[in-house]
DNA sequence: CCGACAATACCGCATTTGTATGATTTTTAG
DNA sequence: CTAAAAATCATACAAATGCGGTATTGTCGG
């Protein structure tokens, strides 16, 4: 038989606490190692005691659950962090993802769908509540107008525009391409009025697709 | 009763498309619109008579899939899109979910599965496979040096780095912000000696965390 | 062949920016 | 309270940049 699932809980309500804790350590194939009340309680001994899945509330006393995450993950890597909460608008779905959750799910949802996603997060998946996927992939979306804008320039300006995402100077382009830094400044200056553009920065914006 | 998801298929490979068709069209609750052998065909028809979910294959002759995708997306904005394809390990994910793709799924899963995405689709979700999901989620996590970095940063100077990353001028954060154009300026130079750079778009690299 | 466009290049000017030094005032933390 | 850190401002200079005009060469489609 493959060993169980180890699981930590991090949630500072008692009541829910208690009663993620007998589901997980109820169920077949998992085992409820430890329970925190508070980011800080979590930090010290996670990072000892590695576990497989962690379930962490986000709203907490003191530390919330993402800065939690953002300081543990890198001590536990192996470690998988799955976000609980009551919300599914908020833009902390983001900023989950960034610190290094990889689920992100709602407190609502019915018991064994929490387990089956404990199971899917240990397996190498990411689950997530559909509203919140869709947000995800929605946030990847680049806005035909912005491809478009790219479509006018020249495979030289394109070339040009890249290095100066690099942070590279006129000069250090001119160099790298073998011409003179006059003609850069050219290109450059060609690539602003193509672009509707006036500094570097908005340029590279534009070009990485930042707003 | 509700009315049945609309679907239509993008196939090049007759009998994948056959199959596929039959099985939506036999399904309760799904009724198969239209079906195309090439992006080119898909392009000229769906524009006219949209449909609710296109199945796309990404692998198409001539124009593929997420060009297809790119083009029809501003079009019907109220299509959703699923790619379909054979790997699961490409890059084209995040292509796809660019050009306005919601959900991503492997041809080799088994028809229910299949179904059942497509109603996911279709009520708001964005259902993909579970190594593209962790993909994708991982593409947002930061590394924790990136974020250790701006934490040297004092809240001041990082209000200003976020207006530098909105392609504004010194003088322009300095209006903004009530203060002389030279305090901005000597701000940007200790935000300069932190991250170890010599330029605005290097910081505004290193503070969006992209390299 | 011709016109449009891309790539190359130069000159020049005003402004912005990067760097350096120094100083004063608030805020913060021990 | 006191020392350290942060925020403020000034001055100065050289380099980089943004903006404008002009010109030559090569390529490509009509």
């Amino acid at each position: 038989m493959k060993t169980s699932i180890s699981v930590a809980i991090v949630e500072d309500k008692e009541a829910i606490r208690q009663s993620l804790a007998i589901l997980v350590d109820g169920a077949d194939g998992f085992v409820c190692r430890l329970t925190f009340e508070t980011a800080e309680d979590a930090l010290d001994q996670l990072a000892e005691e590695p576990v497989d899945v962690v379930l962490m509330d986000i709203d907490l006393p003191g530390m919330n659950g993402i800065e939690c995450v953002r300081q543990l993950k890198p001590r536990c890597p192996q470690t998988q962090f799955m976000m609980c909460t009551v919300y599914d608008e908020d833009e902390t779905v983001f900023d989950a993802l960034k610190a290094g959750a990889t689920a992100y799910i709602l407190k609502r949802s019915p018991p064994h769908k929490l387990l089956e996603a404990i199971t899917e997060l240990h397996e190498g998946g990411a689950p997530m509540s559909s509203t919140i996927a869709r947000k995800i992939a929605g946030s990847f979306h680049v806005s035909p107008t912005a491809t478009q804008e790219l479509d006018v320039l020249t495979s030289r300006e394109r070339e040009i525009l890249d290095r100066l995402a690099k942070g590279h100077s006129h000069k250090e382009v001119a160099n790298d391409l073998f011409v003179s830094p006059t003609t850069v400044r050219k290109h450059i200056f060609n690539i602003y009025e193509k672009l509707q553009v006036h500094s570097k920065v908005e340029a590279v914006n534009k070009y990485l697709g930042r707003k």
